[in-house]
DNA sequence: CCGGATCCAACCCGATACTG
DNA sequence: CAGTATCGGGTTGGATCCGG
C-alpha cells in the first residue's frame, strides 16, 4: 500500500514548517483551524462513519454512541459549511435527511485515517511509554 | 512525492472502520484520545517546531508565539508521557533542558503534516464553500 | 424525524505569582 | 532557566424542552 508520506516528502513538495511557526499560526490559523476542527470530539467519528456511505440523522446518532443531538447537529453543520459533507433533505413526511461525504470530505477521510492508522499502529508503544512514565513519576 | 494514501489503501491494509464506530470509541477511545491530543491547540505547534530539531524550553516558548508557560509545560509533559518527545536535563547551573522528538514523535509528525498538507491544498475549496454557505444562510 | 433554543455544569486555558 | 501553584473568565458540551 501507499506508505504514509514522510516529513521529507512534504519538504520536497515545498511544504515545510517555517522557522518559527508563523505560517502555521498565520496564513494558517487557517491550518490550525482545520486541525482544530478535525481534533474536536466528534468530527472524526462523524467523518469516519460517513466514510462507509450516506447516513440519515438518526442513523448517525445511534451509530456514534454517546453523541448528543446538539453536538451531532453542530458537527454536521460545520462540516456542511466547510463543504465536507452534503446535506440532502427529502420533502416527505415524516422528514428524511441524508448526509454524505463530498469529494472533499473523502479526501479528508484519507488524512484522518492516516492519523488513525498511526494511532493504531503505535498504540502499544504509547501504552508502554505511559506506563513507565507513570511508574517513574508516581513512585 | 508519495501521495497521501486513500481510504482504499487503508482498507486494503486491513484497517477499516467497523460498522458502528465502536472500535474507534472502544479499543479506541484510544484512537480518539490520540486524535484529541493531536487536535488540541498547542500539540501540533510543538511537534512541528521540534520537527526542525531539538529545542530548549525557552526557545520553544518564543518559537511558538502566544503559548503560555502553563500550556507549554503541560503539552511537553503529555508528549513526553506518550513517548513522542524526549526530555533531557543537563545538571548545570543555570539549568538547561532540551526537548527532542523521539522516533515515535517523528512518525507522528508525518501524519500531522499529511493533515496540514490537506488543509493547505484545499484551503481555497473550504473558503469558497464557507462563503457560499454563509451567503445562502444569512441572506 | 429532524433539529432549534435554553440552561447549566465541567473543563480548558491564560495570567499571575512564586520556587529550585 | 525551567518550571509549579493558584485563581478566574470563557468556552464547550450534555440535558432538556419545544417547534416544524
Amino acid at each position: 500500500m501507499a506508505p504514509v508520506p514522510t516529513a521529507a516528502d512534504f519538504r520536497a513538495a515545498g511544504l515545510r514548517l517555517p522557522g518559527p511557526c508563523e505560517e502555521w499560526a498565520d496564513d494558517a490559523g487557517f491550518i490550525r483551524g482545520v486541525v482544530d476542527r478535525v481534533g474536536d470530539k466528534w468530527t472524526v467519528l462523524v467523518i469516519g462513519t460517513l466514510g462507509d456511505g450516506p447516513r440519515r440523522y438518526t442513523d448517525l446518532q445511534q451509530a456514534i454512541p454517546g453523541i448528543s443531538q446538539r453536538m451531532l447537529t453542530l458537527t454536521l453543520k460545520h462540516l456542511t459549511r466547510d463543504g465536507l459533507v452534503e446535506r440532502t433533505a427529502y420533502p416527505e413526511v415524516p422528514p428524511r435527511v441524508e448526509y454524505a461525504l463530498t469529494g472533499l470530505g473523502q479526501s479528508l477521510l484519507s488524512s484522518v485515517l492516516a492519523l488513525a492508522r498511526w494511532a493504531y499502529d503505535h498504540r502499544d508503544d504509547i501504552r508502554t511509554h505511559r506506563a513507565t512514565f507513570d511508574r517513574t513519576n508516581t513512585a
